[in-house]
DNA sequence: TACCGCGTTCGAACTACGGGAACAACACTT
DNA sequence: AAGTGTTGTTCCCGTAGTTCGAACGCGGTA
């Protein structure tokens, strides 16, 4: 899978997705607002919209056009329908419950890491994370995980495609550090990540690997810098997380 | 808003979201099998498809196209931004907490109804309900409870698209018998529902009013149809219910 | 080895997309 | 009340871009 885009793209269906992600960036908008945004005719883009509004992917209150909850259905559908959903989601409310902090599952797709679920611990942390939200692979614990065990080319593709963009003063930016830190998460099986995403967060995360060690997503406990240190962070939950990692990994061996 | 599709639709934005919809129905699927479920020409799938994958909405594995968690972050955008989210999420929590059965939170949208949110009690019933599941508002006691204060107009437009389709032997298939019950509804405050939508499966929901009365959305509490009945199902259900929407309706007044 | 099946590429034809200008509906100013 | 600025909407025309069909490459299988 090169990315030489050798092919010439339907620019109708680009010009489509461009408007509804322009909805998306500014909480809707208007046929006008749209038109600039984009550089487009009016008309152009009130045909699109009057379409797309017509199979229920938009919703119109008077001046104002907003994404539907269409792309909810679609969205639950394909998360529910991953391998690894159902079972890891009992693993992630068990780790939330025995860690107190938040827990998430996140998968790879197209070299960037995808939060599939997410289980609020009594002591969360409130970040920015959602479900659906899609980071970097370098710049939390779970993406690294995931990005220690997939095969060093694939590793080459995504880094040379979105680089490493820092997010943090701490975020890794150098190649030469990156990729010892992967060698280390790989001898230890597991990741970690100080404040490398989040200023006050620490994190571990560990992969989930399929039957050839391929990494298809990771499991990650997050909390507040001050409670996830010293061997709480380094010993007792790295324990608890790559149990769990563990067990995902059978079950879905036997599913 | 009149059905009347007087314009033009963009038809290459038409046939691209009957691909997704093809990749959905089927789990999945190939270039042929797309092509020949619609009467395209491959070269035509092929194109679009592989517009579609360039901007990660969908994903490739072999001869299998599927689609990609990019609908899920859409998706979750949209409903964590919608008005009521925020406000009804802590209440469907407490009440299933509270009754130990299955809460959910129903929009309307473009006529039907749209899960947004759900919360699982203890004994929670298992139904093919999820979030961003898409029902037809008369076959359920939170769509029947929104329908009961939606205007007359309103009301007629919808089920005059949508007709009256049964789920269940017990769904309601009579229009006039629908105006009585919603009538009730109105008289009541809430909405019954013995098994018009799962055999075995009853409910009680209520609507999420705004300013003018005007029905938003509206929470609903399910459960077995031997545990839902007698004084539990017309008197603590619904009290504990009304609880809930009229403090959701204080605090949307007030956000 | 020949045969399907698949995804992919290419070129040509004509459809339907995009643009611009004019229109309607509304709010706000003067 | 007339005028001026919005907005969304409609129309028609020209051509760019989509669509199609046929041909290619590449696996598997008989």
């Amino acid at each position: 899978m090169t990315s030489n885009s050798k092919h010439r793209p339907v620019e109708t269906v680009d010009t489509a997705f461009e408007i509804i992600d322009v909805l998306k960036r500014k909480d809707g908008a208007g046929i006008t607002e749209i038109a600039d945004e984009l550089g487009l005719a009016k008309s152009t883009v009130h045909r699109h919209v009057k379409t797309l509004e017509e199979r229920g992917l938009l919703l119109q209150e008077e001046h104002n056009y907003r994404i539907s909850t269409w792309f909810l259905d679609y969205g639950v559908y394909v998360r529910n329908r991953h391998p690894l959903f159902d079972v890891v989601k009992p693993k992630v409310d068990e780790l939330a419950a025995e860690t107190d902090e938040k827990v998430w599952c996140v998968i790879e797709e197209h070299g960037m890491g995808v939060h599939i679920y997410g289980a609020e611990g009594r002591h969360s942390v409130k970040t920015h994370a959602r479900i659906g939200k899609r980071t970097p692979l370098h710049q939390f614990a779970a993406g690294k995980a995931i990005l220690a065990h997939l095969p060093d080319e694939r590793v080459d593709e995504i880094l040379t495609e979105y680089g490493l963009a820092a997010k943090t003063s701490q975020t890794i930016t150098d190649r030469e550090e990156l990729n010892d830190r992967l060698e280390g998460i790989r001898e230890r099986g597991y990741a970690f990540n100080h404040e490398e995403s989040v200023r006050g967060v620490h994190a571990v995360g560990a992969p989930i690997r399929d039957q050839s060690g391929t990494a298809i997503g990771a499991i990650s406990v997050a909390g507040p810098a001050n409670r996830l240190r010293d061997t709480a962070l380094a010993e007792e939950l790295p324990t608890l997380l790559l149990g769990a990692t563990n067990e995902v990994e059978i079950n879905l061996a036997h599913s």
